[in-house]
Parts: C-alpha cells; sequence; structure tokens
DNA sequence: CGCATTTCCTGGTAGC
DNA sequence: TGCTACCAGGAAATGC
C-alpha cells in the first residue's frame, strides 16, 4: 500500500525522468468517471516538475508554448496502483498510458489492478473534487512542522487517534502501516481519542512517525504484496516492521503478545502492554 | 461542521 | 478441481 514512503520513492524516480517531457498523447483503457476526470486535457502540455503531498503525486502541467502551469496532474496510486515505463505488451490492468515526446522511454504506464487509484488533470490548485487533498495536514518530514502544531491539530478531534491519523487531516500521507508503526514506537493506545493525547505523547508521536517514514524512504519503502518502483523493484522495509502484520507474534519492547482489532474498519495491531489507553476522570483524559 | 457508515474493486485464500 | 464466501483498505459519497 503505497504510503509516503513508497510515493516518494516513486516521486524521486519519476522526476529526473519526466521532467520537462511533453505529453503528446493520452490513452484511457479504464472507463471514464470522475477518477480520471479531465485526462484528455494532458496532451499537448509538458510537465514542469513531480512533486508529492501526502500520498498524492502532482505534476503541474506546463501551458501552450511554454507559460506558466495551468494545469496539474494528479495522481494516487490507491492500494495497488503502480507507475511504470510503457511496455509493448499491455498489462491486463492497464489504466493510462501517456505518450511522451523524446528519447526512451516514451511511455508512461499506470497499472492499477483494483481501481482505487486516481489519474486526473485539474485546474492547478483547484481541489475541489478532491476534499482529502484539499483539507491535506502537514507533511511529516518537514521541519517547520512541530509538535506544538500537530498537538493543535489533534486537539480539533476526538475520534480514535488511529483513525484521525487516517484521514489525513492532522498529518499528511500516513497509512494503516505507519500509523500502527508510529503508535507503536510512542506506546500511543490507537483508541486514545485525538485530543486527549498529552503534549509530551504528541511529540513523542511525530519522532516516531518521522524515525519511521524516514527509515522506510531509506529502503525504498514496504512491499507486502503490490508496490513496486518505477523499475519494477520491491520496497526493502518489510522486515523492520515491529507491530503491522504481526498480531500474535512478541512484542519487541516487552515480550508480550500483539494483539488485533478493528478502528475505523481498519484491522490495527498494537501492544495491549506497551500501549495503555489513557483513563477518564472528570471528564478529562489522564495517562496511565 | 463533525462524525459514522457505506461504497468502490479484484486477487488471494480458506473451507467444503 | 471448482465453487462460494470472505478479506485486504484509501478516499469519496452519503446520511445523520
Amino acid at each position: 500500500m503505497p504510503e509516503l514512503p513508497e510515493v516518494e520513492t516513486i516521486r524521486r524516480q519519476l522526476a529526473p525522468w519526466l521532467t520537462g517531457r511533453l505529453i503528446e498523447g493520452v490513452e484511457l483503457l479504464a472507463p471514464m468517471g470522475p477518477k480520471y476526470a479531465g485526462l484528455e486535457r494532458a496532451a499537448g502540455h509538458a510537465i514542469e516538475s513531480v512533486n508529492r503531498r501526502g500520498k498524492y503525486l502532482l505534476l503541474p502541467l506546463l501551458g501552450e508554448g511554454g507559460s506558466s502551469p495551468d494545469y496539474e496532474l494528479v495522481v494516487h496510486l490507491g492500494m495497488t496502483g503502480v507507475l511504470r515505463p510503457a511496455e509493448a505488451e499491455r498489462h491486463k490492468h492497464l489504466r493510462v498510458r501517456l505518450e511522451l515526446a523524446g528519447p526512451d522511454p516514451t511511455g508512461l504506464d499506470f497499472i492499477d489492478p483494483r481501481r482505487f487509484g486516481r489519474f486526473t488533470v485539474v485546474a492547478k490548485g483547484e481541489y475541489e473534487s478532491l476534499p482529502t487533498l484539499k483539507e491535506l495536514g502537514p507533511e511529516p518530514l518537514d521541519h517547520a512542522f512541530t509538535p506544538e502544531l500537530f498537538a493543535a491539530n489533534l486537539a480539533r478531534s476526538r475520534v480514535a487517534i488511529k483513525s484521525y491519523l487516517l484521514s489525513q487531516r492532522p498529518v499528511a500521507g500516513v497509512g494503516n502501516i505507519y500509523a500502527d508503526e508510529a503508535l507503536w514506537r510512542a506506546g500511543v493506545h490507537p483508541l486514545t481519542p485525538a485530543a486527549a493525547v498529552e503534549l509530551g505523547r504528541v511529540a513523542a508521536l511525530l519522532g516516531a512517525l518521522r524515525d519511521v517514514l524516514g527509515a522506510s524512504l531509506e529502503a525504498q519503502g514496504t512491499t507486502l504484496n503490490d508496490y513496486r518502483t518505477v523499475y519494477g523493484e520491491s520496497g526493502d522495509y518489510m522486515g523492520s516492521l515491529d507491530v503491522y502484520g504481526r498480531a500474535g507474534a512478541e512484542c519487541r519492547r516487552c515480550g508480550g503478545p500483539l494483539e488485533r482489532m478493528v478502528v475505523g474498519q481498519r484491522g490495527t495491531t498494537y501492544c495491549p502492554e506497551c500501549q495503555r489507553l489513557p483513563r477518564l476522570r472528570d471528564g478529562e483524559w489522564e495517562d496511565e
């Protein structure tokens, strides 16, 4: 499942290849719909740069004659999306092919078996049709993002911290794997109301997010099943996961068994010993 | 507005 | 072997 480290890995590989390239044509092999809205507008435009916000890839498209960008290509890989150089043999689940001017490789394929991904063109910076992108929280690896800002964001909600992290509102780019990993590292119970995580724990949580996202990025991400880099490589971080996919195994901190539960319809693995739920007393949450 | 629930989609796998 | 049932889940849509 591509989250921040996986999408950033892909961005870094795409950037030197796609920057400045002219999109000569667009082929849509999936049924037209909101997930591919406006895609035909990409034809005739050059790619100014390859950027990332959260789990979204954002490619501003230069206007006719190289004028400043008017459109933006927005790509979300969903759960099973893969971007790679076009191959002669069309993949069974090929959804979009961009035809590029210039030297080989002259095509970019978007393959997406489960169809949770998006590949759309919007007017630059206008994300009305993409509410999550419109409301996206700060980049966790940005040093301007402080524990105080994170705490202020978390204070806006009483839903379970795990669910709130997945909403992309308090911080961008965190999905199911790294949410579980960071909560375990910071010793925060997944069901803790977001606003009830006290400042010290918020700081620990931000540190944990940065550690795990940074380490995974160095490993080119986590491959469970479908995720591949642009060049078909698997990410190497799976063996470093402490909790995700390890329900029933020993907690690497206390040795007790990790447990699995469902939080907001999402499978969640945690250590009941190391991640304690704060108690509610007189309407206030207290630690321990 | 906040929050909960439902929906989309296919490959893999458990069970018979 | 072949069938059915179910599960994985990011974000949008829908319903209070």
